[in-house]
RNA sequence: GCCGGGAUGGCGGAAUCUGGCAGACGCAUGGGACUUAAAAUCCCAAGACCCCAGUGGGGUCGUGCCGGUUCGACUCCGGCUCCCGGCACCA
């Protein structure tokens, strides 16, 4: 790694300090063009990393380059400041997890302002304080209001080490998601708190085509992880009780070729329905067994299925068949009936489980062109598309129009009904631990669940809790004095809900609450929000495609229902940038490995951090950190700081007289405009590291130019200080106010534009192909006529012997580019 | 298994959208200048192979593999291989 040549962490304090000090990146309020660029907000957990400062240097560059562009920009930043990790800080040191958390966040803002990030601090967030939180209870009682937020008991993902369930987007390969816990997930039937996130599948899974500036690879995740799918609930009958037993297929055209039934064994009705049979205990026996699996045992199986008999029987209503119904470990209890109608003629799993409990199976769908002959024979179930057969009625109809008429069919005898299913939960909101927004529900022995009046809120997290340790059941229940409540309805006696919410609820709205941070009354102004929302730019890790960016969509489309906003969705364009490892490790603050921000800017300042993260690769893509990527970016700063000390009286910001150029000139002249073109446009495009490759080969061409006196010269020195300023702040502030001492911030200055006369130079060189292979180049003037130049193609001294090997065909020319001669070729 | 993305020098990457000089820019490397010396700095070279020639010029091959379209393919189309990511018994 390389010296810099000037003293970058003295000239970085000094303009930090300016911006601050003039309030440079202040927000205004009345935004005439608006732009609104946002990174994801930080879980503030100690130390800051390049990973981190990649994130935000990429905003604060749109920002500074934006509002050089004359937008009104609003760039914020918060704190995502609830979680277990403060929890788990507190109980190994002894401490509140609010002094944990606010030494991080005091941390991270150090480092945020070492790098130089442009925020306005006048909206910053965060949301452990009540005057955050007290909103998301607020919402939590309008969702509960309008049905949205509601509790129920289920079986859920329960982290044994956390002490806490999850949220089903919190369950990474039947792992804790938290990266320092990763305990394997158990499941524990409990009764918590959900939000109705399902009655929106449907609009987050059709807006997701409205999500034009979105990577397609998010979308596609997003898209997958909804999983619609269509298709029908059939009536099966359970034989003597004629009970009804539902079914979700997707195909109803093999509903013929169904052989037995299969129940999952977590389904509600697998505890009762051996009753009666004597097969109770086995049947229990087994349903236990298969629970007791852990998530990750359970899919790791590699599609080995078990099940058991359980000595009932279904009756099919189309046909009136007697067919067994098992238990099968296959068989979710969580999706569709938790029952399916098993065809193992077409269908790969229920074949698996046929072939291994002799179970027979019936082919209802010939391929069209071979037909299956013996089904005992097969040794996969055919799932595609064919004509029915052995179908009754519908024997001879095609897989999809039969899919229609017996669904039809059902519907018309109330024996069906056409249904979609989502693979998508409802989402999981309680958490048994204490560093949360409390649930701001009281439970009255008489009155039920009641929330807590609006004028009442906040429920403030009691400050004096004892002991964090997670015991299995709510920290906030063993603290009397803010468990013991009265019913606000009755008087009587009741007690608070003791669980908090989950962090995402927190970070579902904080987009939001910046268009209007400090407003007492209502989470934000609605103008407010209009004004500035959606999302021009968001910028964050890949890692939340499934969670919170589906979840703040959820949230967006809740609150345009309740009339407190006007648009649906909350961002325009997300840039998913890649992350950083350090020698190929990836960096990490909890597991302490990685480039620290701070000791980092203090030897080599933050404009070389900057340059580094934004050179290294394109914002999306994977990046490692080394010490030759930082040796190139120390080499350029250097390069430009020498050039301008030793020519600190040439620069100059008015352009040269363009009437009386030397050669020389008019060509540095054409690269500046050029150079200045391909920084606008690579900028706009997020392409930073080529943005930047442009300036480097500008400085070069600079450090050829031998007429130092030039006024073009002078004003390409002067030019090149613009381009910079996005990328290396400090160092363009610094060169900037040496040259005009008497003027504010570069950054309230215009970004330049280029002079489209001096875009390109007045020759052209045009590439003489022979058959398509390179031969020679041309230089012609511009303006050349096409048989001119082909008539010079034809004579070009390094094409001539290829061409005169044969016959000319066809000679074809493309303008400003190329000419190909083909030449067919004489034995 | 299904879905998405990718593969370019010794390395990070550029050109790919819209077919037209592949390898911009940077690192590492080699050479030179400066220096007592080193570092730093400045300048030059550089895909691989080959030929003529001697310090320049030319040729062949070359963007994961096979094939196609085209005057021309890193780029478009078809088929594969490998790598990365997501989901994973979703009926």
């Amino acid at each position: 790694m390389n010296r810099l040549p000037y003293p970058a962490r003295r000239i970085e304090e000094r303009w930090q300090r300016f911006w601050d000090e003039r309030g440079t990146f202040r927000t205004n309020p009345r935004p005439r063009r608006k732009f609104y660029v946002l990174e994801m907000f930080i879980y503030p957990s100690g130390d800051m990393h390049m990973g981190h400062a990649r994130n935000y240097t990429i905003g604060d560059v749109v920002c500074r380059f934006l509002k050089m562009q004359g937008y009104d920009v609003l760039h914020p930043f918060g704190w995502d400041a609830f979680g277990l990790p403060a929890e788990n800080a507190a109980i190994e040191h002894g401490s509140h997890p609010s002094k944990w958390t606010f030494e991080s966040i005091d941390l991270c803002k150090r480092n945020l302002k070492l790098m130089g990030i442009a925020y306005d601090w006048d909206r910053e967030i965060t949301t452990c304080l009540p005057e955050y939180y007290r909103w998301d209870q607020w919402f939590f009682i309008q969702f509960y209001k309008r049905g949205l937020a509601y509790r129920k008991e289920a079986l859920l993902n329960w982290c044994p080490k956390c002490q806490t369930v999850l949220a089903n987007e919190q369950v990474l390969e039947g792992r804790c998601y938290r990266g320092t816990c990763r305990a394997p997930i158990e499941k524990r039937k409990m009764t918590q708190w959900f939000f109705r996130i399902t009655d929106y599948a449907e609009e987050l899974l059709r807006d997701i085509d409205k999500l034009e500036g979105w990577p397609n690879s998010v979308r596609v995740m997003q898209r997958n992880w909804i999983g619609r799918s269509e298709g029908i609930e059939i009536d099966f009958i359970l034989d003597g009780t004629g009970e009804k037993l539902p079914v979700f297929t997707t195909r109803p055209d093999t509903l013929y070729g169904v052989t037995f039934m299969a129940l999952a064994p977590d389904a509600e009705l697998a505890g009762t329905i051996a009753n009666g049979t004597g097969r109770e205990a086995e049947v229990a026996d087994f349903c236990r067994r298969v629970l007791l699996r852990s998530e990750i045992e359970r899919t790791a199986a590699t599609g080995d299925k078990e099940g058991i008999f359980t000595g009932r029987y279904a009756i099919n209503p189309v046909n009136g068949e007697r067919i067994p119904i098992y238990i099968a470990d296959f068989v979710l209890a969580s999706y569709g009936t938790g029952m399916v109608m098993a065809v193992p003629g077409h269908d790969q799993r229920d074949f698996e489980f046929a072939r291994k409990y002799r179970l027979p199976i019936k082919v209802v769908i010939q391929p069209e062109g071979s037909p299956i002959t013996d089904p005992e024979r097969l040794n996969a179930a055919y799932t595609g598309i064919g004509i029915l057969t052995g179908s009754g009625e519908f024997n001879g109809l095609r897989s999809d129009e039969a899919i229609e008429r017996i669904s039809d069919y059902l519907e018309s005898r109330g024996i069906g009904r056409r249904k979609v299913n989502y693979r998508l939960k409802d989402w999981l909101i309680s958490r048994q631990r204490y560093w949360g927004t409390p649930i701001p529900m009281i439970h009255c022995e008489r009155c039920g669940i009641v929330p807590v009046p609006e004028d009442q809120l906040p429920v403030e997290l009691p400050p004096d809790v004892q002991d964090y340790k997670p015991k299995g059941t709510s920290v906030l229940a063993s603290v009397q004095s803010f468990y013991e409540t009265t019913c606000p309805q009755c008087k009587g006696r009741a007690h608070r809900d003791p669980d908090t919410m989950d962090t995402f609820v927190n970070s579902s709205w904080y987009m939001l609450r910046y268009a209007d941070p400090k407003n007492d009354r209502l989470p934000f102004a609605r103008e407010a929000v209009n004004t500035w929302l959606p999302i021009d730019l968001y910028i964050g890790g890949i890692e939340h495609a499934c969670g919170h960016l589906v979840f703040f969509r959820f949230f967006t489309k809740v609150l345009a229902d309740m009339g407190m906003l006007d648009f649906r969705e909350p961002a325009k364009t997300l840039l998913t940038q890649g992350m950083v490892s350090h020698n190929g490790v990836t960096m990490s603050s909890s597991k302490k490995v990685g480039v620290w921000v701070g000791p980092f800017t203090s030897e080599y300042g933050a404009d070389a951090a900057r340059l580094a993260v934004l050179f290294a690769a394109p914002p999306e893509k994977n990046m490692d950190w080394t010490d030759e990527l930082v040796t190139g970016v120390t080499r350029f700063l250097g390069r430009i700081w020498r050039l301008y000390e030793e020519n600190g009286n040439a620069i100059r910001f008015t352009p040269p007289d363009t009437g009386n150029l030397s050669e020389t000139e008019r060509q540095l002249y054409i690269r500046l405009n050029q150079t200045t073109k391909k920084v606008i446009d690579d900028t706009t495009a997020w392409q930073f590291n080529t943005a930047i490759a442009a300036q480097m080969e500008f400085l070069n061409d600079l450090y050829a130019f031998t007429e130092r006196n030039s006024p073009v010269f002078g004003f390409a020195l002067g030019r090149l200080i613009f381009l910079l300023a996005p990328f290396a702040p400090h160092l363009a502030e610094e060169l900037w106010h040496r040259q005009n001492p008497e003027k504010g911030s570069i950054f309230e200055e215009r970004f330049p534009e280029p002079d489209p006369a001096f875009l390109s130079s007045d020759s052209i060189e045009i590439v003489v192909q022979v058959n398509g292979r390179l031969r020679d180049h041309l230089t012609v003037p511009v303006g050349t006529t096409e048989e001119e130049i082909k008539r010079l193609a034809m004579s070009a001294p390094n094409a001539r012997p290829f061409i005169d090997r044969g016959k000319v065909v066809r000679v074809i020319y493309v303008r400003d580019r190329l000419v190909n001669v083909v030449v067919k070729e004489e034995k």
